[in-house]
RNA sequence: CGCGGGGUGGAGCAGUUGGUAGCUCGUCGGGCUCAUAACCCGAAGGUCGCUGGUUCAAAUCCGGCCCCCGCAA
């Protein structure tokens, strides 16, 4: 049995704890996740998935405002953890805090790095188009996910991929990956060092970035689409000002010769809009203030019609 | 008490000077066609979220409740 102290947030962590738990060779001293936030309608105060999932499991969750509180850090001293693992946590570990453990600080990052270094990795490999992206288990150093690599394991990425469907996969893959290494770094297993001329970054997506950019090409509108697909969603504004999120779109491949925005064709199955290349159909929408549907139901209520224009 | 939109036949919507509910799609039946997700004709299907109240009369006005969603965090 190793000792353990975990730190994560989001449902992308949850996975890593869970094979933690399951693989049944790791004590879990402790798991550390941000603090309960007012979060969505009625500002509620929200605990993080990884909370939820900690208590259900019955384990310690401790909740500093900072990690490197000196308290806390006293705290993570006196466990003499084998093990910290790290997945998607959202703080920063100061050098005091990354040499407590015997084995280092355990990173399982969502990117094959030193690609898309940073917050949000698994949106950016889709939004620029990637062919594929993966999982890497490295060392923690300071720095932003600049640490020596353990391991690393690819996924596909199709056409298709959407961010809650790479999510997911890289959150099994991952959690997997990471408890195939762990026992591997115990026994003296070298890292690699990242190429740092290789190296780029996903910065945290902000609301401007969820904005459709019509004079952009279709294929990057469509990457852009899926790549924010649940989360925060692709926007785009009707003639009247209202929001429309662009859920699901395809590339035609047809030339458009409109004004950026403009709705060229309607059926009574979807529609098309020119991009700055190509015209792009759009699948799936959701108006403000109602649900994701269809672009053929969209249509059949208010829909939209041939000449108008998005975006403005 | 963060701001705001909405709950109308299976789906998406229209319908506020209050007076027995319309549209598009879908479904079912029939027709046309070599054929069709195309077109034509016809039909079924709604206690207008729930609950009180105002009124001769409420989807439409007022109160309470439930649910869905966008923004913001």
């Amino acid at each position: 049995m190793w000792n353990v102290v975990f730190m994560g947030t989001p449902d992308f962590a949850v996975g890593s704890l869970n094979a933690l738990i399951e693989a049944g060779q790791y004590h879990i001293q402790a798991v550390v996740t941000q603090p309960d936030r007012p979060k969505g309608r009625g500002q509620k105060m929200v605990e993080t998935p990884v909370k939820t999932f900690a208590l259900q499991q019955g384990l310690p969750v401790f909740q500093p405002l900072k990690v490197k509180e000196p308290d806390f850090v006293q705290q993570l001293k006196e466990w003499k953890p084998d093990f910290i693992v790290v997945a998607a946590f959202g703080q920063f570990l100061t050098q005091e805090i990354l040499d407590i453990p015997t084995y280092g600080c355990i990173n399982v990052h969502a990117s094959l790095l030193p690609k898309y270094r940073g917050a949000a990795p698994i949106q950016y490999a889709i939004i620029k188009g990637e062919k594929e992206s993966g999982v890497t288990i490295m060392r923690m150093e300071r720095g932003m996910d600049t640490g020596a690599m353990y391991s690393r394991v690819a996924v596909p990425i199709d056409e298709e991929m959407n961010f809650a469907r790479l999510h997911d996969e890289l959150m099994n893959k991952g959690a997997r990956l990471l408890t195939d290494t762990l026992p591997r770094i115990a026994d003296g297993l070298q890292p690699e060092i990242q190429d740092e001329s290789e190296a780029t970054y996903a910065t945290l997506l902000t609301k401007e970035m969820a904005k459709i950019d019509w004079t952009r090409p279709a294929k990057e509108v469509h990457d852009m689409v899926r790549g924010f697909d649940p989360v925060p969603g692709a926007f785009t504004c009707l003639p009247d000002g209202k929001l429309l999120k662009i859920w699901e779109t395809r590339v035609t491949g047809k030339p458009a010769d409109a004004e950026p925005g403009t709705v060229l064709s309607v059926s009574k199955k979807d529609f098309t809009v020119a991009c700055g290349d190509e015209e792009l159909r759009i699948l799936t929408v959701q108006p403000e203030s109602k649900k994701r549907m269809p672009a053929a139901v969209f249509l059949n209520g208010r829909g939209v019609q041939a000449g108008d224009v998005l975006g403005n």
